[in-house]
DNA sequence: TGATCGATGCTCT
DNA sequence: GAGCATCGATCAA
């Protein structure tokens, strides 16, 4: 397969204007691209996770105050919001909420489509290489294969080097796994809400936690059909 | 196959 | 100064 028979249109700007629990679900329709200067690479989102501002006590904008790191959250949707974690890994959000509503989505797994060889350059260590299919699966695994850092924190994600688009043709039918986030056990009653959505059964989603509370239908991509 | 632990630096209190 | 939206190596079984 080829970047040709993938890629689809840009998702516009109005795509993020959405609520965050319809942009969450239909990011499992969506296409993350990154064009560097060693090559273009691109995978099939599969996992994601949302934070809802300040009345989320996971969300880094809980404390509904912007800070100099959590600053994005709170400005226009559609850019990424990337932060260095544990001091080695970083992790990929995309700014939904509007504007002083400081959503994002967690971007957990995802399906390599192209640039192959450049991940699994990336991700390679002294001890291990990963199957090609596991190259993208957990949020600091697949900025660094992606090579994703602090640099493309605020970009927006309507243009290159870093955006979304939509598919040119349909995914094969999948249904949806809901169930609670990964490793936010300090958020109370926050850690029980059903705000990890995956793609059943996909071989790429993050080994922790297959198991769901909770299946649902496949949200249609915003305007795949007519609107974009 | 699963549990544990160390790495490593930034952010916010 | 404490803790963190993580990962990979190691060790036990």
């Amino acid at each position: 397969m080829t970047m040709g028979t993938i890629l689809g249109a840009t998702l516009p700007e109005k795509f993020y204007y959405q609520s965050t629990e319809r942009i969450a679900r239909q990011l499992l329709n969506a296409i993350l691209v990154h064009d560097t200067e060693t090559g273009l690479m691109a995978g099939r989102i599969v996992e994601c996770e949302m934070y809802q501002g300040p009345l989320d006590k996971a969300a880094h904008s809980y404390a509904g105050v912007p800070t100099g790191r959590t600053a994005v959250m709170y400005g226009p949707p559609g850019r990424a919001y990337v932060y260095l974690i544990y001091g080695m890994h970083y992790c990929l959000n995309i700014v939904t909420g509007g504007v002083g509503v400081p959503h994002a989505i967690l971007i957990r797994a995802m399906e390599p489509l192209a640039g192959h060889e450049e991940m699994l350059m990336r991700r390679r260590t002294a001890k291990r290489a990963w199957p090609d299919y596991r190259v993208l699966s957990g949020p600091g695994n697949l900025t660094r294969a992606l090579h994703i850092t602090k640099e493309n924190n605020g970009q927006v994600l309507t243009d290159p080097p870093l955006y979304l688009i939509a598919p040119s043709r349909p995914w094969a039918p999948y249904e949806v796994a809901l169930g609670p986030r990964i490793n936010i056990g300090y958020a109370e009653e926050a850690r029980h809400f059903l705000w990890r959505f995956w793609i059943k059964d996909h071989p790429a989603v993050s080994v922790a936690a297959q198991a769901f509370t909770r299946l649902e239908s496949p949200e249609p991509l915003f305007g795949v059909d007519d609107t974009i």
